[in-house]
DNA sequence: TCATATTTGTACTGTTTCGCATTAAATTCT
DNA sequence: AGAATTTAATGCGAAACAGTACAAATATGA
């Protein structure tokens, strides 16, 4: 499935690299600012080539936003090991965010989606649907792990976990709103540590 | 101190009108997707009047969201009337943000701060300047309440204030980020509701 | 070896962009 | 009434922009 040589001049670049240089031309400057000169630059590709790869503009935002999206979700994933106690996953996820949001050059980038698809995604549906579906899904599996939560009992059976998946991820967005506004990692933290207190804090504490 | 006739030609428009209309081009679009011939379009004003009267675009941009962050403060201020209870407190502070965040034509526009500033907030200085300004002085508002309310005992008195009104904060800013992605009103109130009992629900409930 | 297919690099096109220069219009001061 | 001052409207110009045409380069298939 990989290896069928295809006919033309073979390609001198990775794709999945180069993605990952347009990613962050994006993240820092948002879609609407980078222009292909800077993608073109970033990526060392002129811009037939990226146009060849990639499509337009969008098409190749949509694919960072993607791409994004699914590191992301494993991220996730991981942090929510179910061997490990609700609290601890909630800081896990949240440290994990952190640790995404504060790595920037001049400034903290946040989160890529919901500091650069947010504007965009009032004019642009695709983009839109990307980020809906994004907070969706990630809201959809602390959801899961919620709904272990209660049944283990690290929750009161009256919790609802749609809403605290919910809440959890307000936090989470907060974070990546106030990474992309300059606070500082001490400030960031504090917020999490107590986000994870409130959302799953009555769990432990008897 | 407003009639001190100025000596020439008199201004054939109302500047906050014009700065009304350029906000919804903003919000729409955000700084970097919006033009000055759709702002001129939006104002009824030609490109040198806007000059003349905001600056360049940047300074057009910058005076929009101090008056919407001014805005803000006094939907705020009003929300938190003190001879309310905190739960109806904060329950009318997020009731006004859903008032403004679900106003838009095409889609739900969101929170202009949150929405289009955050974009600009990483490369534009002056833009993150503004945005950390109001989240902080958003939440040292709210603060204020918390602190009231453990005052009041409608708060345990081993509850951080600070801490409460940055995670009611942060509800809000999910919000705000949730509309621009698209989520119904619906969702968006329940959201709130949790919200509201997640953070000052064991106030109330013996 | 030669045709075919794909990528690469240069250069181009037409549009949009911002910001300003300049002139005409409207008002106040003397 | 005329000088001074501020605003309005037209329109210019230089730069940046997205996207593409075209030819050279590099691979495979026959």
């Amino acid at each position: 499935m990989k290896d069928e040589k295809k006919r033309g001049r073979p390609r001198a670049f990775d794709a999945k690299a180069a993605l990952s240089k347009a990613r962050d031309v994006f993240w820092d400057r948002g879609f609407a600012a980078a222009s292909l000169d800077n993608l073109s630059a970033a990526t060392n590709l002129n811009r037939p080539s990226l146009y060849g790869a990639f499509g337009d503009k969008e098409d190749l935002y949509l694919d960072t936003l993607e791409g994004y999206r699914q590191d992301g979700m494993n991220t996730l994933a991981e942090a929510l090991d179910p061997s490990l106690p609700l609290h601890d996953n909630i800081a896990r996820v949240y440290a994990g965010a952190l640790a995404i949001y504060l790595h920037g050059e001049t400034a903290a980038r946040g989160c890529l989606l919901i500091g650069t698809a947010s504007v965009e995604a009032v004019q642009h549906e695709r983009v839109r649907e990307v980020l809906g579906r994004s907070l969706n899904d990630f809201d959809d599996e602390i959801e899961k792990r919620m709904r272990l939560g209660v049944e283990r009992g690290e929750l009161p059976q009256s919790a609802d976990p749609q809403m605290l998946a919910r809440l959890a991820s307000a936090v989470m967005h907060s974070l990546a709103v106030r990474a992309r506004a300059g606070d500082s990692r001490e400030t960031l933290e504090a917020i999490a540590r107590s986000g994870v207190e409130l959302i799953c804090g009555s769990a432990n504490n008897p």
